[in-house]
DNA sequence: TTGCCCACGATTGTATACAATAATGCCCTC
DNA sequence: GAGGGCATTATTGTATACAATCGTGGGCAA
């Protein structure tokens, strides 16, 4: 069993992420009690790590706010996850074990199927195989202090609907650069490997930019870079 | 007037820095509260903060422990500075103003007077300035989750002692570093301007390296990079 | 009417009491 | 004598009560 604590930062942390929590919106102490279940001490450690998570923010005596994203911030927060994903692809590319290359082709297969299929369920089964490629990546890069810098700049986007963004031509590479991904992988070539990662986060992230209508709302899902 | 959680926060950070509390012990919360004078709650809070800046591991049920660094971990911590502090040049490049440039040049040139002088102060003088100099670099990188992710490799290497392993040759090269850094800024060539931090920490890094005896021990300081 | 000041309410920050969990040492059994 | 299981105890996790602080509204004065 986990602690109350954990659940109350799960519990926290899908409202925003699926929109329940609106950007900016003030977080009381008193109603995420209630929500959660649980007193305010496990809700305050919850808001904390989600502060560090950089999906609230903190002000003394003000308590949290849900933040909200400025156009500018969706930039810089791409630009930082080029730089971090790189850098784990590239450690990666030195670590990675036998069975981790087989998921990660696996998965590859999977997402090319779901995107090839028609099914109600096409943009789950993508996205799902989709963060789980890249969360083996992150495992194989075998840091743990590149993974907390990795969490501050994950979450976020995913507060931003983008799965239906994604034109045929731009899934189509964003397979491709999974495809070269493990290619450099399996050839140990970690600046291969880092400059693929990079050319498909920016990749997606320019995609994203293009697509997104000035006002973000919604259910949200997550990018698919 | 600051919260009680700050206070605990800094003067458990503060004994964990100057090794009073030596890497791996247990840090019990009880003990902490007398320390600090506060109760068990925001002993908690500063606890939970310092596993996030990396200073302390927690397991639960089981409480925080003082993070003991292997040397492959120190490897991958500069490694990690050189690509986040060399982000941040980039950044800097393009955002620096012109009061800001103007600290630059005075703290290179305070820092040129520390180490040409003899006094006692000589290397205290030094890496104030030194820590100044790259706090405003962040800082004209104007971006908070950058300065979140340095946050979690700054700090740990505080834990070291290496001003004093500095020789002659390599403290003459870290002042030219400074020194280019200030030209590329002036260009505004953020290319140039992460080269050169990139560098420069990893510069530090093999300095720091090849000069660590095998059991880092003794009252600390922090890194000259 | 408008601006400022004070008091009230609401909300966060802190302390302490209680519950749950894991480590430890002892005793029993083999 | 050694190993494993159980009870004890220390330590962390949680809840709640209290204190401090901030925003807000009303009232008073200019």
């Amino acid at each position: 069993m986990t602690t109350a604590s954990n659940r109350a930062f799960e519990i926290i942390r899908a409202q925003i992420l699926n929109g329940g929590f609106a950007g900016g919106m003030h977080l009381k102490e008193s109603e995420l009690t209630e929500l959660c279940g649980v007193s305010r001490t496990p809700v305050r450690e919850a808001l904390r790590r989600l502060a560090i998570s950089g999906l609230v923010v903190f002000t003394p005596h003000q308590g949290a706010k849900v933040v909200a994203l400025e156009s500018g911030e969706i930039d810089e927060i791409y630009a930082l996850r080029a730089m971090i994903e790189g850098h784990a692809a590239n450690r990666a590319a030195l670590r990675i074990t036998d069975p981790m290359l087989r998921q990660l082709r696996r998965l590859a297969l999977d997402m090319e199927t779901a995107i090839a299929g028609n099914g109600a369920d096409r943009a789950e089964a993508f996205l799902s195989a989709n963060r789980e490629f890249h969360a083996i990546i992150m495992a194989a890069a075998d840091s743990a202090r590149l993974g907390a810098m990795a969490a501050l700049v994950i979450d976020v986007p995913l507060t931003l609907r983008t799965m239906s963004r994604y034109s045929e031509p731009e899934l189509a590479r964003s397979m491709r650069h999974h495809r070269e991904l493990i290619s450099a992988f399996e050839a140990r070539d970690g600046g291969w490997a880092e400059a693929i990662m990079r050319s498909h986060i920016l990749a997606a992230s320019h995609a994203l930019v293009r697509n997104t209508p000035l006002e973000v709302k919604g259910p949200a899902t997550e990018s698919a870079a």
